[in-house]
DNA sequence: TAATGTCGAGAACGGTCGTTCTCAAGCGGC
DNA sequence: GCCGCTTGAGAACGACCGTTCTCGACATTA
């Protein structure tokens, strides 16, 4: 059958799209190579993508689901149960993630800077990111119980941010444990003993 | 004479590259359009800087003295002479630069992006801006007494980069405001009376 | 087997860009 | 006035890239 032939089709090219668009930049990767890598002929490629635009963003978005799912399972392993644990955890992730032999630094906002003037798509996919990390970050801080959640969400979000663009030019994972330094100092004690 | 000449035009290729490489990315000004931005012909363009790489370095060596001088400018006048102000005037600076019509972001991670695995001189050109901010951040953290100047360092440097960041992403100036209110959580108390 | 349709491989097209080349105009020195 | 040099404007070149097209091979159906 057709329908599954270019399922599997499409996830070939979206695995080496992934892979070759985050190890050397949208730009640097033609769809020649892509269509080299993942064996799909260009012609299969343009019938499971219409055009390269729309292969960036389903690559964004997959890597978002990734980025996300990670980032939840690492939370919901590594930290206990007090909730200040759970964001210090957040820093913790982002640490061992810098450490990956193939991090490249924030695919997201390597993507807004390459194509975001020229892509409304990807654009928007970076957009939906960021908001939805965002919200993650928001229900684990609300659950602290600090006194101005949205305050501390703001300022726990320049410290992922700033971690995330001081390793990608550093080359190194100590920014993550300065940015989780800095979150201690501004979440509020672990309240009590409960 | 000659060399006057050719220093005006280096001069006029210089504002005319950095205004189209900051405004439209590195890659989508061609050589072509900062000619016709200067007025000087493409043979003088190539005497003047011998590649397109060659002018990407000047120009972000350019921006490096311009980021430089306007934060130390900033600094000097707008902050009272407590070294603890002087650092949160840091973020005032971004907040002042993030309100600037013509801000995109940080012209360094910007063209990092873009070419840093390409260029060799680009990419030198911004860990040397990263690393002469990162001395003068230190310097005025090392006036405020705090007990470990490197690692306050560190933290402000994430900081900055996040605040820079989230700017960016969210065309908002209120990130630089989040990152002050951090780091005037982690830097000493103003040292008593002196 | 013959007709029909589908597919992959790679050529081709149109566009862009960095860089170099052509050529005619202008200018200084004799 | 004439020669040689330099200049600027723009054409030209070679490379790359996104996208489409061609064409031969293969499979399916009757």
């Amino acid at each position: 059958m057709d329908d599954a032939d270019n399922e599997a089709a499409r996830q070939r090219v979206l695995e080496a799209a992934d892979r070759l668009f985050y190890a050397h930049g949208i730009r640097a990767v033609g769809m020649d190579r892509i269509r080299d890598a993942s064996g799909v002929s260009l012609k299969r490629l343009y019938r499971c993508f219409a055009s390269k635009d729309e292969l960036v963003e389903a690559y964004l978005r997959r890597r978002d689901r990734w980025v996300r799912g990670e980032l939840a399972d690492f939370v919901a392993k590594e930290a206990t149960g007090l909730p200040r644990e759970r964001v210090l955890a957040v820093f913790d992730w982002l640490e061992w993630w810098f450490g990956e032999p193939d991090f490249r630094g924030c695919p997201f906002t390597n993507a807004f800077n390459e194509v975001g003037a020229d892509s409304a798509r990807a654009a928007a996919a970076v957009r939906d990111h960021q908001l939805a990390v965002s919200a993650y970050l928001r229900g684990l801080i609300a659950a602290t119980g600090a006194a101005d959640p949205d305050a501390v969400t703001n300022r726990c979000l320049v410290l992922y941010a700033g971690s995330l663009m001081f390793a990608t030019i550093s080359g190194t994972t100590s920014p993550a444990k300065y940015a989780r330094e800095t979150a201690a100092a501004i979440l509020p004690p672990e309240s009590g003993s409960r």
